[in-house]
DNA sequence: AGTTCCCCAATAGTATACAATATGAGCCAT
DNA sequence: ATGGCTCATATTGTATACTATTGGGGAACT
């Protein structure tokens, strides 16, 4: 039930399986910051064997979300703020980039699934500024789907594979935890201010607009991190080894 | 001696050692794009099991220097002319991300590794347009030191790790080999205006000039790209099959 | 001759077995 | 009591064995 059993992701080989699994469980929080990630346990858990879990968790080091040191094995990757900060600051250039060159290669078609990734995202929004699990599940994805859509417009093959796979992703789901719902409002200001500069073409507005809103988004996570639950939500590395007792 | 036997990679892994046997072999055209690599070959090739193989496939395949399709095995990546291009945009952007950084972190022992690695570069070019692959190994790995140093001071871990990972690597080592003497001469003056830069703090000119600097060695690389050497060299996809007969 | 189908060889995907390494507990000496 | 040593155990690293998938070649048929 809390689980993903199958969550679509059946035809997959084993390793892509454990792959999205141990994925979603550290970007969702499940597996929390510090936490040791044991190949034979994880095995048991999905019913697998070592050999793709530990494919899998090599993976995600490659992609940072696990930090593993040999005979020892992999943990979850504790962020510090410092990283956090960082981190969005690489985003907003890379985002940036991703704009400018979509604002040169606009279709109709890309258009059109940015109104809708919009129109998801207004829908998306809660009343209050306390969100369930689910509902941030719902905007997180309709963010990603704008997100996504321009830097599918973008036309580079690497960009798109940096933005999905090596720059944060568990940030900005847990970034939505936190944020007021003004400032969920806000962001979709923002999205719309980006697509109308992607439909005329305005390379340098789509650009800048597009970083200041994720610096934005920065600045409103950064805000909030000195509020103790706020930092073990988003996994900063309060840890080292939990103290379990 | 055109292998590496053991080159300087002992007490590592054996992961490790095909990841650096496996990554050098296609930076430096040993293994040409499109050629397959079946891990029981390669295996037998440095000795090893398949596991370790595979492990440094998937690591090379999550840089992007491998491709490899379900059941059907990894080939060494093609890149397309569009691509080369695409890729020095994106390095371009994230250098000069780290410019303007190091610029307001610069450090006596930063800017001393810099003028190391500036005067190692002049010492590296040689008198002649042509280059043999032991110059081209030391001018790249002088060129490397500078731009790392500056990552470096840049004090931010990801993106170090996105610049040694994901970036390309093959391209720049390549790149080398098609230069003039006198493009060399001027990457080197590139340098010595970006070091000038941060050692004075200055960040904006230092990102400018990287981003000129790098810009300008895709300028030059593209320049030749129509030649049909040039494409064999620098790997650009004339393959997919190479029509052998 | 061309086309289809089936079977086989090659290779990747996964599981298991074995080797090497690191950590911690308990013992001994001081 | 404390510090260091040894050994047991948990876990990773590597090799091997097994299974599944794919692509190609040849036989049979049209």
């Amino acid at each position: 039930m809390t689980q993903e059993p199958s969550g679509g992701l059946d035809g997959l080989g084993s390793a892509q399986r454990a792959y999205q699994l141990i994925r979603s469980s550290i970007i969702e929080g499940r597996y929390r910051a510090g936490q040791r990630l044991i190949e034979g346990r994880i095995g048991e858990e999905f019913s697998l064997s070592r050999t793709p879990v530990r494919e899998a968790l090599r993976l995600l080091e490659a992609e940072g979300l696990v930090l593993s040191i040999r005979n020892r094995g992999a943990i979850v990757r504790p962020v510090s703020p410092k990283e956090v900060i960082d981190l969005y600051e690489l985003r907003a250039r890379l985002e940036s980039l991703g704009a400018e060159r979509a604002a040169t290669r606009a279709t109709d078609a890309g258009i059109a699934e940015l109104d809708a990734a919009i129109a998801a995202f207004d829908a998306a929004i809660p009343a209050t500024d306390h969100i369930e699990l689910t509902e941030n599940r719902i905007l997180s994805q309709a963010n990603s789907r704008f997100h996504d859509a321009v830097i599918e417009m973008a036309d580079h093959a690497r960009l798109s594979q940096l933005m999905a796979r090596t720059v944060d992703i568990p940030l900005v789901f847990q970034a939505f935890r936190v944020f007021t719902r003004e400032e969920r409002v806000r962001s979709n200001v923002f999205h719309r201010l980006i697509r109308d500069a992607l439909e005329h073409g305005e390379a340098a507005r789509a650009g800048a607009l597009m970083s200041e809103h994720i610096l934005m988004g920065r600045d409103s996570l950064v805000a909030r991190l000195d509020e103790a639950q706020v930092k073990d939500a988003l996994f900063l590395g309060a840890s080292g080894e939990a103290s379990s007792g």
